[in-house]
RNA sequence: GGUGGAGUGACCGAGAGGCGAGGUAGCGGCCUGCAAAGCCGCGUACACGGGUUCAAAUCCCGUCUCCACCUCCA
């Protein structure tokens, strides 16, 4: 397998560090709110890589975090509890989010965390083997800045808040291409620059609380506080993977600074590059757009549901682009692929009932020689297109290459194999109405029908007629 | 200022010097009483300006535009 490492700025080889054996970390969510389709196509990352792995016969270990703590709305050190503001409770994402919604922060988390793997069970996303959570890692977090201060590469600042010193780690900016010369301090807030960092680029690996702040507050050697962002996915990883992890995925936005921020800490604690490989998913659109509050865009697995779509139609439209370029999803992308998912499983439905064949190696081996080049779903998504309408090919044979090509796909395409058509309870008078509709195209009384096929359609009812009479479907 | 990516037909998108990807929508046809579904067919696209070449969407030079990251973000 070959992925796109963003250190290395070029597709590698992948070939774990222990033989047999893929470890994977993968950025998971920030528990305040429901995850929306952009963070889906991030989280799919993971499990693409999973399955074309275990194609190749590697066992997987994928480890992804549960943030509840600690990831700020603003995270500039600025303004986030000082000691002496009185202030700062709401900046965590979760508490303002609580705050919000009136109950306690964990119960929050908690639902939005419920929330996450409902959704990700809807797009057929195999869950990690450990979702660790940060509000339980507490404990290693501890440990990992006492063993970077004993190290001489993390302060007590000025706010008696512990901060990592970026000039202390020479490979700092590798990642992500920023030099620490070059960054802008202070970019987002006007000559803001935390006066109790040493130098701007630092970051707080614990952070003190003010008075306010009642929950998610943990005693240390360095006073109650809470742990930055950063830190968490040091502490987690290392403790659950050692100190050689394979792959580690996330959305392209936390390249820097957040993945730049972690290899500082996790390098920097046990001597070694940790990470093998970083990598990155791009970002959606949607409708040429970045999804975001203020445009009104934000679109829910809930959203898609809704609208009558099948949650698995978001995966095949994913797949049909490559992870690592920005896709433009769009309600007219996700019908198509829609309509194309519901096809293929009324093919492979019909191949079911007749001969069975061996499959075709050929279309097969395409598939997992696609999804091994960098994943190279979109032409994945062609193999099967061409296979589907090779008249060479047996329809037992298609049958058997759509199964297997599914177990890298995951889209659920033996769903209606066996399936008797759906059973509609029909309602007292759309069974008077169907009868009647029968009788009336038996004399050929066609407007009649028409009639009442509309009727039905009003009642809910979708009539098609075949060979065999009447079908009904519930709309 | 630094960094990373992208511009392909109505829409989404592969491809990467010659041989019109594919899908969705649309249109025409077959089928159907009419629909629906399915099947067959149609659409001559590669941001712009130069250049190289027998041949450029693809290579070279230049230009323009868009998106993302640079301490909120998946």
């Amino acid at each position: 397998m070959h992925l796109y490492d963003t250190k290395a700025r070029s597709v590698v080889p992948i070939v774990p560090a222990r033989a047999g054996f893929l470890s994977m970390y993968a950025c998971g969510p920030t528990v305040y709110r429901d995850a929306h389709v952009g963070n889906m196509r991030t989280f799919l990352l993971p499990d693409l890589i999973r399955r074309a792995a275990e194609a190749e016969g590697l066992q997987v270990r994928l480890v992804q975090n549960i943030t509840d703590v600690g990831h700020m709305a603003d995270d500039t050190g600025l303004g986030d509890g000082g000691v002496d503001e009185g202030q700062g409770d709401g900046d965590d994402k979760v508490l303002a989010q609580a705050a919000r919604e009136g109950r306690g922060a964990l119960a929050v988390a908690r639902a939005y965390e419920a929330a996450f793997h409902r959704d990700l069970a809807l797009l057929n996303i195999y869950p990690a083997d450990t979702y660790p959570r940060a509000s339980e890692s507490i404990p290693l977090m501890i440990e990992l800045i006492t063993t970077l201060m004993e190290s001489g590469h993390a302060y007590v600042g000025g706010d008696g808040s512990v901060f990592f010193d970026a000039q202390s780690f020479p490979q700092y900016g590798e990642l992500s291409g920023n030099r620490l010369d070059q960054l802008r301090p202070g970019h987002r807030f006007d000559g803001g620059v935390d006066e109790s960092k040493r130098f701007h680029a630092d970051w707080a690996l614990w952070k003190k609380s003010g008075p306010t702040r009642t929950q998610l507050v943990w005693e240390t050697p360095w006073g109650a506080g809470f742990p930055g962002w950063h830190t968490e996915c040091s502490a987690m990883s290392l403790h659950f993977l050692g100190d050689t992890i394979d792959i580690h995925t996330g959305g392209i936005d936390l390249r820097f600074p957040h993945h730049e921020d972690e290899r500082a800490q996790s390098n920097c604690v046990t001597g070694t590059e940790v990470v093998r490989h970083w990598v990155h998913g791009e970002h959606l659109l949607f409708e040429g757009r970045k999804m975001s509050k203020s445009t009104g865009n934000v679109v829910l697995v809930s959203d898609v549901t809704y609208r009558g779509f099948d949650p698995l139609a978001l995966r095949l439209a994913f797949l049909q682009n490559r992870y690592r370029q920005q896709l433009n999803l769009s309600w007219e992308s996700i019908a198509a692929a829609d309509s194309t998912i519901r096809r293929w499983r009324e093919r492979v439905a019909q191949w079911a009932t007749g001969a069975s064949a061996a499959l075709s190696a050929q279309h097969l081996d395409a598939m997992k020689a696609a999804f091994a080049d960098d994943l190279d779903t979109p032409r994945s998504i062609t193999v099967m297109r061409d296979l589907e309408k090779d008249p060479s090919v047996a329809d037992g044979a298609k049958l058997e290459t759509f199964l297997a090509a599914d177990r890298l796909l995951g889209l659920d395409l033996a769903r209606d194999i066996g399936k008797a058509p759906a059973v509609v309870e029909l309602t007292d008078e759309a069974a008077e109405l169907l009868e009647q509709r029968r009788i009336a195209r038996a004399e050929k009384q066609w407007a009649r029908g028409d009639e009442l096929r509309d009727a039905l359609a009003a009642l809910g009812f979708a009539v098609t007629d075949t060979a065999d009479g009447q079908v009904v479907a519930a709309t």
